[in-house]
DNA sequence: GAGCACTGC
């Protein structure tokens, strides 16, 4: 059958490349020609007014595309390896590093003048050298005194008097070493090592730290964990005058209200290229635009582009990949203009459509214009779509580009405005048939940016040492430090208190704040509080701080180059959160958050060879991996029938499309020749995945609508639902075994946790009481309410048959019957598809249960592959609801003659 | 008997 939709799909891209087109070939290529003169000549016009540096608007070469073309493929290529080169697990890191680490204590123990040596300090630090001598003494002896307990990664037996114990400190490391080389003997990664060690210090060695010596003559090993770093570069600020801009901001707060708003809009730096940007928008249809932070592009080219006309012909829409960013700033514009938001100004996010028939500028999420594809392909009712922050390359975002590249050729009055950060533009330029690019600079303030001299082997660590090291060392400013999740956030911030604890006065107080986007909402709001006069905050944050919130005050940033990422398999169609290394681009980002309300500083936990020659330049996008399912299904009921050939920036690998088209055939949503079905018109109406939306569309047979939905949204949550604080974790399991009674399974629970909820009222107070994250209710309520209003216009009857648990639990079965397993001999289980062994997550109410057949929700590895919420299953069912995918054969019950019901492991 | 970054529809 797979087969069959690629022949299919295969027999269109043929069909498309002898289309009728052709006719209109000589005409498009002339008026092309005519095309590349204009941009010729405004090119060279551009070029002399740049060289008088008032403004840069370059073109860009068509040869790149070849050049493009190889790195495509060897993109594709490279997405084999991506499982098992390029990521690797922490663990698997935390060791390299760690043997590292051992085989320089080695060198420590073997060359003991090096010890004295040890501490190498740049040639800024010097000066303070003695202040932070006594600092460090005082902070080492006090967090030592405070914990008894094991320290994080620290030997037992460094220096318990507080003082300089270089006597002990190098038994602990000679006892160390014997106790790993005892069973070792040698290493064998020895050579490679010491060959990475040189060119490391190759790499060191040209950002020049001479003298070293001279430095630590007078100077003790006191701090063994002291970290150095090596100033590298400054990421420059933007020449401009920031005395002039408060000044001029200071003055207009004289004036009214309204009259200081417009004079603000004109000290931004976009308002000095407003003409220019005007032509270059009349003139071409599509424009790259390069606007750094601060440069005031998204709110002020809309406006401008309505001043100019623009809105005369339909509405003018602003993509936004966030929905805090749409309302914030179409608020802002709504000011400027004057105007009431959600009249002319509005904003349309899921669950939000502020807008009227009066509206001309529309500020949305990028999720949400897909979304009105939907209903209007030719996007009829906009005269100028701006792609904003295209650079972050959402799902969405990349989607769009295809669509809105697609729907320009046959729109010419469709203006297309793609913004995007400074690396990209060329990027996008050449995507979009080389649409120049606009540079509008922006306002920051420079950034200087430290690496480590030697690599780091525990970098949670190292990251605290460093902050402390800021905070005795460096001017008021608050830190920001960025980790890979939660766990390691609380783990961090034990640290720091430990260490931190019974100072008193001798050093600023330090304030702690955690944020992450599972910490409760009340929480969260600890971040925004101002700074109190003399003490200093440290943010410990996820990478929700890199791009979705801006916290004021921040002056260090501490990266130590990892973050959580989300990969997915399409050969086992499996996804996995990895800690992985961080892009070029992401590491600019994060060191641009030092420098948003003053010059920053930020310290990188890594070399400067590091950063060159191992981290990646981008960060890969979304599209290439993750489960297409979605995807698909959304472009198929678009009309888009050649996915194979849909032009994507950067195309997903072809087996994960492959793996979605076979997914949606199985639920029916599509038919052998690859087209859309009746039941996938009704899916593709739910903002869910295609699993879901299909379990919702069959609960009209079952009669159970009601709880179905309220299933999906519960769902559809993913994680979040249950709290579970480190140390009332005891509580929140027995709470939340509370509805597990029965052994229902997790849907039902999941149910059951929803209904209990509606029953008080929506209680807040019951939240807290059953551990369960309020917030999360609120979002599965809201879920819950549009999946309700989706139903009705496909016309399915909300019914609840609660009851009849089977019926329920046929309705999952019949959109997960592909996430089937069957237990095993030794307690694992087997999917029946695939025949891979995984294993029910602990977290499940089924987990001491073991049923004989079970369906899950998702698959994800972490340290096995753990199925995540899963139901009770009857073979039968199977057969019964998906004949198509299942054989007899496939559930016939071979081990039930070895294994009786009720003999697994109890 | 384990542990889940961030968005978005």
């Amino acid at each position: 059958m797979l087969m069959e939709i690629l022949r299919k799909e295969g027999e269109r891209q043929v069909k498309r490349r002898t289309s009728p087109d052709e006719d209109s070939g000589s005409e498009s290529e002339e008026e092309r020609l005519k095309d590349q003169r204009e941009k010729d000549e405004l090119v060279q016009h551009m070029k002399e007014r740049d060289a008088a540096g008032t403004r840069k608007l370059t073109e860009q070469k068509l040869t790149r595309k070849e050049e493009e073309e190889a790195v495509r493929r060897s993109n594709a290529a490279e997405q084999d390896d991506i499982h098992s080169l390029r990521k690797f697990s922490r663990q698997e890191y935390l060791k390299k590093r760690e043997e590292k680490k051992l085989e320089e204590l080695r060198d420590d123990i073997e060359d003991e003048q090096y010890l004295f040596e040890g501490v190498k300090l740049s040639e800024v630090e010097q000066r303070d050298l003695r202040h932070k001598k006594e600092l460090y003494e005082l902070i080492k002896k006090r967090s030592e005194e405070a914990d008894n307990v094991n320290e994080y990664r620290m030997p037992d037996a460094y220096d318990q008097e507080g003082g300089v114990n270089q006597e002990k400190r190098f038994s602990v490391a000679m006892q160390r070493y014997r106790d790993t080389h005892a069973e070792e003997k040698m290493n064998p990664f020895a050579e490679q090592e010491a060959w990475e060690e040189h060119q490391i210090g190759k790499a060191t060695l040209k950002y020049g730290s001479k003298n070293k010596k001279q430095a630590s003559d007078d100077y003790q090993y006191v701090f063994e964990d002291q970290i150095d770093f090596i100033k590298a570069s400054v990421m420059d600020g933007d020449k401009f005058d920031y005395d002039e801009m408060e000044d001029s901001i200071e003055k207009s707060k004289a004036k009214s209200a309204s009259e200081a708003l417009q004079a603000e809009r004109k000290k931004l730096p976009i308002y000095a290229y407003r003409d220019e940007l005007l032509k270059a928008v009349e003139k071409y249809q599509v424009l790259v635009i390069v606007g750094e932070t601060g440069s005031g592009k998204t709110t002020q080219i809309p406006q401008y582009l309505h001043e100019a006309g623009y809105t005369k012909h339909g509405m003018i829409a602003c993509t936004q990949p966030r929905r805090v960013a749409a309302m914030s700033v179409s608020a802002r514009v709504a000011q400027e203009l004057g105007v009431k938001l959600g009249h002319e100004v509005g904003y349309s996010i899921r669950f939000e459509d502020c807008t009227s028939d009066k509206t001309i500028l529309k500020y949305m999420t990028d999720g949400m214009l897909l979304r009105e594809f939907l209903g209007e392909p030719d996007l009829a009712s906009y005269s100028v779509v701006m792609v904003d922050e295209a650079h972050e390359r959402t799902l969405s975002t990349d989607i769009l580009f295809g669509l809105v590249k697609d729907i320009s050729r046959f729109r010419p009055d469709l203006k297309l405005l793609i913004s995007s950060a400074t690396l990209d533009a060329e990027k996008f330029s050449d995507y979009f048939d080389s649409a120049p690019i606009f540079k509008i600079p922006g306002r920051r303030y420079p950034v200087e940016i430290h690496f480590t001299k030697a690599p780091e082997a525990d970098y949670l660590d190292a990251a605290i040492v460093t902050s402390l090291q800021i905070h005795v060392t460096q001017p008021p400013g608050d830190i920001l430090i960025f980790l890979t999740g939660q766990e390691e956030i609380e783990t961090a911030e034990e640290i720091l208190k430990h260490r931190t604890r019974g100072l008193g006065t001798k050093i600023a107080e330090l304030i702690i704040c955690p944020i992450y986007a599972n910490l409760p909402t009340e929480l969260q709001a600890k971040i925004f509080e101002p700074t109190p006069e003399g003490a200093r905050k440290v943010v410990l944050a996820t990478n929700i701080a890199e791009t979705s919130l801006t916290i004021d005050g921040i002056k260090y940033v501490i990266d130590p180059g990892f973050v959580k990422m989300k990969s997915y398999n399409p050969k086992t169609g499996m996804e996995s959160l990895l800690v992985s290394p961080i892009s070029k681009a992401s590491a600019m980002q994060r060191a641009g958050r030092s420098g948003r309300t003053g010059p920053g500083k930020c310290f990188r936990l890594y070399t400067a060879y590091n950063y060159q020659n191992d981290l990646d330049d981008n960060t890969v996008p979304e599209i290439q991996r993750t489960n297409l399912a979605n995807v698909v299904l959304t472009l198929k009921s678009l009309g888009i029938h050649d996915l194979l050939h849909f032009d994507f920036m950067d195309p997903p690998p072809a087996e994960a499309l492959l793996k979605a088209l076979e997914l949606l055939f199985a639920l029916s949503a599509l038919n052998k020749l690859g087209e859309l079905t009746k039941v996938g018109r009704r899916m593709a109406e739910f903002p869910v995945d295609p699993m879901l939306s299909k379990m919702i569309v069959v609960s009209e047979k079952y009669k159970c609508s009601e709880d179905i939905i309220s299933i999906a949204a519960m769902l559809s949550i993913g994680n979040s639902i249950f709290y579970r604080p480190k140390d009332k974790q005891v509580h929140a399991d027995n709470a939340r075994l509370n509805f597990h009674t029965g052994n229902v399974g997790d849907h039902i629970a999941l149910l059951k946790v929803y209904n209990s909820w509606k029953e008080t009222n929506y209680s807040t107070q019951w939240c807290y009481e059953n551990y369960i994250q309020v917030r999360s209710m609120k979002r599965a309520r809201d879920i819950r309410d549009q999946l309700a209003g989706l139903l009705e216009r496909v016309e399915i009857e909300l019914t609840t048959n609660s009851s009849d648990l089977d019926a329920i639990k046929k309705s999952i079965t019949s959109g997960f019957f592909p996430h089937s397993a069957k237990l095993q001999k030794n307690g694992s289980y087997r999917t029946v598809k695939h025949a891979q062994t995984v294993h029910i997550h602990p977290s499940s109410g089924l987990a001491q249960v073991l049923p004989r057949w079970a369906v899950y929700h998702e698959l994800v590895l972490t340290t096995k592959e753990y199925m995540r919420q899963i139901t009770e299953l009857k073979p039968e069912w199977l057969v019964e609801i998906a004949p198509h995918y299942y054989q007899l054969k496939d559930v016939e019950d071979t081990s039930s003659k070895k294994m009786p019901r009720g003999e697994g492991r109890a």
